[in-house]
DNA sequence: GAATGTTTAGACCGATCGGTCTACCCTGTC
DNA sequence: GACAGGGTAGACCGATCGGTCTAAACATTC
């Protein structure tokens, strides 16, 4: 029963590749190469490179949220802190040397084609993404955590297009600041604004 | 001498082709054909297709540049008015049905590699940007006109993601009423807060 | 040890990639 | 009308693309 096993080797070596390379660039025969898997494993699996390229997202989308997640907890018990937690966490996603960018957003520029699969994992992506902000702007609190997350949201997008553009390493830190602006906006004390 | 004229149609073609469809899924085959311009001419004004990416990126900062200044300088009078214009011309820009994103996101997305001339083009392209919001920042009288176009930056790149990844219709209305605390923020007034 | 089913390597397919080259055409100049 | 130069179409190149197929190697189970 090697062949779940197999499908997962695929998918990770995918998910590097495309991170990596891009979707278009990451060719299917050095992603197999990379991966040690036979080219008829990846089409017993999958109907083509664009199931393999919607899997490699899945994953990506369960990783990055849960990896989120786990770093804001481990960071901050009041709600309020939590929300800017975010911000220390897209610090060290930023600060990482193989950070380059929001594959949802790389994904969504490289398949302008508004009924491509893989847009509808990254609308989902970001869906979840500010559906757990809303839930920690709502726990802390806030007098609108709807509109606290959309804000939020454009500043976590924003820090992650312009360090993937221009990679300084500062963006974070103003994010986490221009972050304290909304929060405290929304009527919500924060115990300590730390480092 | 319809050498340069020959020149700027295919830099047009090969910019919309990009915008359309990518970087690396634009085929320098379909760039011609929709030009109308044979290879050849397209090997004697530049050295790869890298050169034909760099001037079409090049062309596109002007013009994007050119045409922000121009909306932002026709809805508003009084500097602190046209920071916020900012974001209605940004409305438009996401309302037209041929919006995919910031073209230089797409690009550091499309080409990871940290020498790729691209990315040079796309950084070139925010700091000016950030210069020109910087200098409206300053003239309304921002207390801090750097630390106010920083994050008013982060308000565009982060609508512009989120517009590119489900285009949703609101977004720049939304950036806009977070630019506007931004704005009140650095101590200044603007006359009206129009639609 | 035979049988079953998966995985393997790799040949093979047509299409397309970025890029080169040739030969002809068109246009302007004298 | 001769000439020159930039432009044209399109053949051509090796490499790679996504995808199919075959045959051997492998492990599992009985």
């Amino acid at each position: 029963m090697e062949r779940l096993a197999r499908r997962e080797v695929l998918v990770d070596s995918a998910l590097r590749m495309f991170e990596r390379h891009g979707f278009h660039a990451a060719g299917i025969d050095r992603i197999l190469a990379r991966a040690g898997v036979a080219k008829m494993t990846l089409y017993k699996n999958f109907a083509s490179k664009d199931g393999l390229i919607l899997a490699a997202l899945r994953r990506r989308d369960e990783r990055m949220r849960a990896w989120l997640a786990r770093g804001v907890e481990a960071r901050a018990r009041d709600p309020g802190a939590r929300l800017l937690a975010l911000f220390d966490v897209l610090d060290e996603w930023f600060a990482s040397d193989d950070f380059c960018g929001c594959l949802f957003v790389r994904a969504a520029g490289e398949f302008p084609d508004r009924g491509h699969p893989a847009r509808g994992v990254a609308v989902e992506h970001k869906r979840l993404l500010q559906a757990y902000v809303r839930k920690l702007a709502a726990r802390a609190g806030a007098r609108d955590p709807d509109r606290l997350a959309r804000r939020l949201m454009l500043l976590i997008d924003g820090a992650a297009a312009r360090a993937l553009v221009d990679g300084g390493a500062d963006i974070a830190r103003d994010a986490k600041a221009a972050a304290e602006i909304f929060v405290r906006g929304e009527g919500i004390a924060f115990s300590s604004p730390e480092a």
